[in-house]
DNA sequence: CGGCCGTACTG
DNA sequence: CAGTACG
DNA sequence: GCCG
């Protein structure tokens, strides 16, 4: 019994290879050309997901209503596809470039067109199985999930856009961005190898984006090479960017997702943020926006309205929000981040001082520290006196134990006219120096009124990570548990001063001393560097394609937890200083060096 | 749709 | 455990 | 919000 179905075409997706196969055998009018598909049957449940996969599989469609009529198009048709956001756009549509059809944009899918059904629906698989089992087919209604006309016909030429529409445009025209988007001059010095997807190559922008941008023929920049990757770390990041003023309406952004708790939009506006900070060129369009990593639509449409009117209307909300604003003092507390800073709030506080008045008891230890020296937190540290914080704690160190080296780290490293605090890496060549040295040196400078607070002091022992696996082979060097990286965030505050006052006019800083064995002192001194994103990211990156597993205080193998040793000599002897270490990791993780100054990303 | 850095201290 | 910190 |  051959049950009379319509052409399908069967998604992969959320079927294992087995599942998959028997449904291939089962359904006897399979097709695996999409385009000829009548209905698009898969293992999906909503229709988002429906849209992704059209996407995936380069499917233009626009969504039909379903109050609409399947199959002639309908007159009001060419409105509400301006309109609609599910609507699926691809390289390979000819809507895509409005008409002006682009041959080195079209590969494959487009001479099946003509022989191609106008409509499409996707369905879920229960209605073919069920329909299996129920020995004739069921009703499809019940089952679809998305009914989308397939695009072919070119609508009526667009006029000088205004600024609505052109923000249409691009929403359509980015519908599906980076293949179709993203040019690169013929002879242009990046390779087309290696980088896969965003390599397609166009000489020139899509017809649209003259529309959008200017009357002139405007050429994209190439996309320099390093711009090719998700990875921040694999990419210059410079302190002072051509489009830093877009960079800076873009933090307000973000600054606003912090204060709310939305940790996954702060890493989404840093990942654009960190692309455009390493992106060389003054941007032009949006288009250009949307060829980079971790900028799509939205980070585009933003842009567009930066150009326009020279600010963004969500950044301007937020600065204006008094919400916001009682949100953010509270958030700069030491000790204090969203959820605090949310309570507070919650309880009618709008000040420091409501909290002082109204909940002091209520406050960690750290916390009430963050509040009594909150102003001398916000003051920045200028280079000079980092300097000189730095080296009395180098010559502390030293004074307990000679031989000690040290790196400033943070922000000053990365060339900060001023930091919000000091951040310094000590080590030691012999491993016993540096073992429960943390506390020794917090504790001199203590002596020495240096330190007046001590916020955290890390120990976190010398065992970790030991895992039982992690035995096989005698690994020559490293050979098991590096020692552990201890650190101290302490206030201080220089005892001396010469103005005759009574009380000390210094004011308390932040201080972060790392102690790190010198085997990792690379690492250490790696990890406490770059910025957040640069950080982030290349943890990211040794997950992803190393299989490795970053941090400040070593890099283990995730296949069998044994310690990884980039810092070592070809002969196992020690690295000659902690600037060298670092270099040597970023050569073992197959990385370009970058100067600090370039491990700006935000 | 699932993922988004990894670790350690505090209470 | 949730919250916070560090880059 | 973007990526795979």
């Amino acid at each position: 019994m051959t049950l009379d179905f319509p052409v399908i075409f069967l998604l992969p997706t959320n079927l294992g290879a087995d599942e998959l196969h028997e449904l291939e055998e089962q359904i006897p009018t399979l097709t695996y050309d999409i385009n000829e598909a009548e209905v698009i049957l898969g293992n999906v449940h909503r229709k988002q997901r429906v849209l992704f996969e059209l996407r995936k599989h380069k499917l233009v469609t626009e969504e039909i209503s379903t109050t609409e009529t399947d199959e002639p198009t309908s007159p009001s048709l060419k409105r509400r596809r301006f309109q609609t956001p599910g609507s699926v756009i691809t390289e390979d549509s000819d809507t895509a470039s409005d008409g002006d059809f682009h041959p080195l944009l079209t590969q494959s899918t487009q001479s099946t067109l003509k022989a191609a059904p106008t409509t499409v629906k996707v369905v879920k698989l229960a209605w073919f199985t069920e329909s299996l089992k129920a020995g004739t087919v069921l009703p499809i209604e019940d089952y679809t999930l998305y009914r989308g006309r397939k695009q072919q016909s070119k609508p009526a030429k667009l006029q000088q856009a205004s600024p609505a529409k052109a923000a249409n445009i691009i929403k359509r025209a980015l519908a599906d961005p980076k293949p179709s988007s993203h040019g690169s001059r013929p002879g242009s010095s990046h390779s087309t190898t290696s980088h896969g997807r965003r390599d397609h190559f166009i000489t020139k922008a899509p017809a649209l984006l003259h529309m959008t941008t200017s009357e002139h023929e405007v050429e994209l920049p190439p996309i320099p090479a390093y711009l090719h990757t998700t990875y921040a770390c694999q990419r210059p990041a410079p302190t002072h960017p051509p489009n830093e003023p877009f960079i800076e309406e873009l933090t307000k952004i973000r600054t606003a997702r912090t204060l709310l708790g939305d940790k996954i939009g702060v890493r989404a506006y840093s990942s654009a943020i960190a692309a455009l900070i390493s992106y060389p060129y003054l941007l032009q369009s949006a288009f250009e926006v949307a060829r980079l990593p971790g900028c799509g639509l939205k980070i585009a449409q933003l842009y567009q309205e930066f150009r326009e009117q020279g600010e963004l209307q969500e950044a301007k909300e937020d600065e204006s929000d008094p919400r916001l604003a009682v949100l953010k003092l509270f958030h700069e507390i030491w000790g204090v981040a969203e959820t605090t800073a949310r309570e507070f709030y919650n309880k009618g506080w709008r000040d420091l001082d409501d909290i002082i008045e109204y909940g002091w008891d209520t406050l960690t230890r750290v916390q009430q520290i963050g509040v009594k020296y909150y102003d001398e937190f916000q003051q920045k540290i200028p280079r000079a006196e980092v300097e000189s914080i730095a080296n009395i704690i180098l010559e502390h160190a030293n004074k307990i134990h000679p031989g000690f080296q040290m790196v400033i780290v943070g922000g000053y490293r990365r060339g900060k006219l001023a930091s919000g605090d000091v951040d310094v890496v000590l080590s030691h060549p012999d491993k016993a120096a540096t073992r429960g040295f943390v506390e020794q040196i917090v504790v001199a400078l203590e002596q020495s009124n240096y330190i007046t607070h001590t916020l955290i002091l890390s120990t976190a022992n010398t065992e970790r990570g030991q895992e039982p696996v992690a035995w096989k082979g005698n690994e020559k060097k490293s050979g098991t548990g590096f020692d552990t990286l201890d650190k101290a965030l302490v206030v201080w505050q220089d005892p001396h001063w010469t103005t005759g006052e009574k009380k000390n006019p210094n004011p308390h800083r932040r201080v972060d001393i790392i102690i790190s064995p010198w085997k990792t002192a690379g690492c250490a001194v790696l990890g406490w560097t770059s910025g957040t994103t640069f950080q982030r990211d290349l943890r990211r990156y040794c997950k992803k394609e190393r299989s490795l597993k970053f941090d400040s205080s070593g890099i283990r193998s995730r296949a069998d937890g044994t310690w990884v040793d980039f810092e070592s000599g070809p002969n196992g002897e020690p690295a000659p200083d902690m600037l060298t270490a670092e270099r040597r990791v970023f050569e073992g993780l197959g990385l370009e060096w970058r100067p600090p100054e370039e491990r700006c990303t935000g």
